[in-house]
DNA sequence: CATGAATGAGGATTCATTCAT
DNA sequence: AATGAATGAATCCTCATTCAT
């Protein structure tokens, strides 16, 4: 980034009108960079140093743009949730069957998440501060419905077409979903070094994602024969 | 501070003559404060000082008996570990009809996760350190190998009574019940203030249960007739 | 703090613009306090926080110029030995008889080690550990073969015009030299006490002086007669 | 120094007349260890838990029978120069002409300071103290005056004999030996870096105690033809 | 004689943040 | 809009030493 620095008179006020002025593309280095350090090691463990050294700019910038550490992270965390949000919207799933389209939901998650670690990191990271940043910025909250109303309008039409079953709560399959999707990328370490298994290699991606379709879709399916669960 | 479990990672057989057991008692005080604040904050976030102030002997103790922070954590991480482990041994499954039995596994899971945050916490923050101690610890490694034999053995069983299909890898089926469960708990920050739930709520929880042990029973059932699925 | 010396080991040729020295004078006043420092009590008996204390600026910036202690020790063992080295090289001895180009250099290495002890107890500690230091430093490697490049060419000249011997090793006479020098100021505590005397006493300084005058120009002679050595 | 102190009744009285009891043993032991440590990292940096764990026994007993650190080293010390001077005795220089005794005598510190090299350090340690313990120690004050009379009685033989000049005070020439020998393992680890010379090599070692003796021989030679000195 | 447990004081180092320019 | 220099307050860790038995 050319940081061109005349201390004397000079005709720099119509850069603001450029497309990318230096100041939005200084700022928005800046939280790339967050958000990898962020991710990597949390908020605590993340330094402001080490997110200084490998910006363009100085570390005194941090402070400019974004007033403290926590300012930084919280945006670091808008970003990543604005991110996988704007493609959910890509999916177009309304013109699929009500099947196809929780396929299609499923595998999107599935995908995203395992494409993006760091996203899940960050979302880890923010439940270890129990989820106070989260709580207090609006921009995410608002954000995350659109999943669940999409969720919910699939349903809907799948009882219509009397392909799913009655009473099922979108935020409770979401739910399935997301657990799944997440824990394979969340807890890859733990559960790839005690149990011997490497959740990225191909034929245990394929699977998984198999068995999560299956297992979503048979809970939803109409005439779904439970096998005698007992379960409270 | 309650301290319900801690059978201590280090074995010791007889204590000599029971002349002093100050040694382990400090020993395990610190480990039962340590747990709790590298739950609390992580690796990074914890703080020796903090540790050392709500314990009953001084700062220097800590490095007395596990050498560094690192040290430290990682016994906190092997006595949580030692801990579930424990605890399933109890579940005597194999007295159970195979439905039964799985369903007595996701209850138990289900019910240890949600009781136990703190080992949830645990193994996030190991998650975030790429497990870069799990892997260093063999008694981790080899205590977890149990689970899965046990569920090895319930779901041979199902196939020879002719309840559960063939083909299912036990490993598959202990994650999507961890993933869920320990999602749940991990989550439930970020989960509850994006979609205004409250997972701990006793009727989302008897749901979840439900919803949990259908789906992990449909899809192990013999004639499961699986809707269609088409994802790759 | 007396600071006669100190050309700073980082050269930066013209200081920008002159704006601000701050940064280079805090610089050198650190190097100049932690050679005190590391001078009395070496190495591992050095406390930062005493250098810190001595110091115009806060400890804080120790590590922000030099790193850590061990950086900020190599710092001060170049500086005292650019120091040297710089003196040596205005001794203008090619004007000189090669017999008073010898006594020359003998008498400012003599009168520099006693001038200079915080110089010598430096060369102490680095030996006490073990030379690592140096070995590490490139600077300080390169910039003394001039010495030994200035007494081959002295030697040189005296064996031409006769009236030294053939066969002289510089670098041994240079450690002759050297060790009687660096000696009187070394070990002038153990050597005091044990044997009641008293190296800084001018009486005894001009013996010394003299006497290793004598013991190298004698060496050095053409038709030195030795009395019967046997030495292996 | 043994402290029986008996709390109980227990025949033990006798052991007192054992060839080596145990509490010299052990005293000697961890006095042996401590030599090693003040010798290769000083006063300030050995660690007496160091000490403690090359030791046959507990820490405890370090102050049990030195009282601290420093009276351990100071012990360490005694001990130190308790042999050298112990060996010197052994010389037997009486019986050889004048020349001869000195070379023997040069040769004797050259070859001790050479395999000794955890003395010249304990020196060179003691030194960075200022000789504070060394001038605390009568023992050591007094065992030292030896090597000087001894120096003294061949000089005065050689003087009778007319082949050493007179005027030559002993201690002088003491030093001028000491240097040399001294200096060589000192500064081994400096001189070798910055020079390239490994002295401890042997064609060095013979060139040094060779160059060595003939400057002391010449110096001390009755005709001693001096070129021009002109040191003040 | 001997020892495992314990500790207060201090030691090196790091951190997020601000100041002067 | 930008920056190099500076810092107080932690933070992890070590040390020589002592206590209870």
């Amino acid at each position: 980034m050319p940081r061109p620095d005349a201390p004397a008179s000079r005709p720099r006020a119509k850069r603001q009108k450029a497309r990318k002025p230096d100041a939005v593309a200084t700022r928005e280095n800046i939280l790339a960079v967050a958000r990898e350090e962020f991710a990597e090691h949390g908020l605590a463990g993340a330094r402001v140093d080490a997110i200084a050294a490998r910006t363009s700019t100085a570390k005194r910038m941090i402070y400019y743009y974004f007033g403290s550490k926590e300012g930084l992270y919280l945006a670091a965390l808008e970003a990543a949730y604005a991110n996988i949000r704007h493609s959910e919207v890509e999916l177009k799933v309304d013109q699929l069957s009500p099947v196809d389209a929780i396929v299609r939901l499923i595998e999107f998650t599935f995908d995203y998440d395992e494409a993006h670690p760091e996203f899940i990191r960050l979302v880890m990271a923010e439940n270890m501060n129990h989820g106070e940043y989260v709580a207090r910025s609006d921009t995410i909250r608002q954000r995350n419905r659109g999943v669940i109303a999409m969720l919910r309008q699939i349903l809907e039409r799948g009882q219509r077409e009397g392909v799913f079953r009655e009473g099922i709560d979108p935020v409770d399959i979401h739910m399935l979903i997301s657990a799944f999707c997440f824990f394979r990328v969340s807890n890859r370490y733990t559960f790839g070094a005690l149990f011997g298994r490497d959740l990225s290699e191909p034929s245990v991606r394929a699977a998984h994602k198999k068995m999560l379709a299956d297992a979503v879709l048979t809970l939803l399916a109409a005439e779904a024969q439970k096998a005698g669960s007992k379960a409270a």
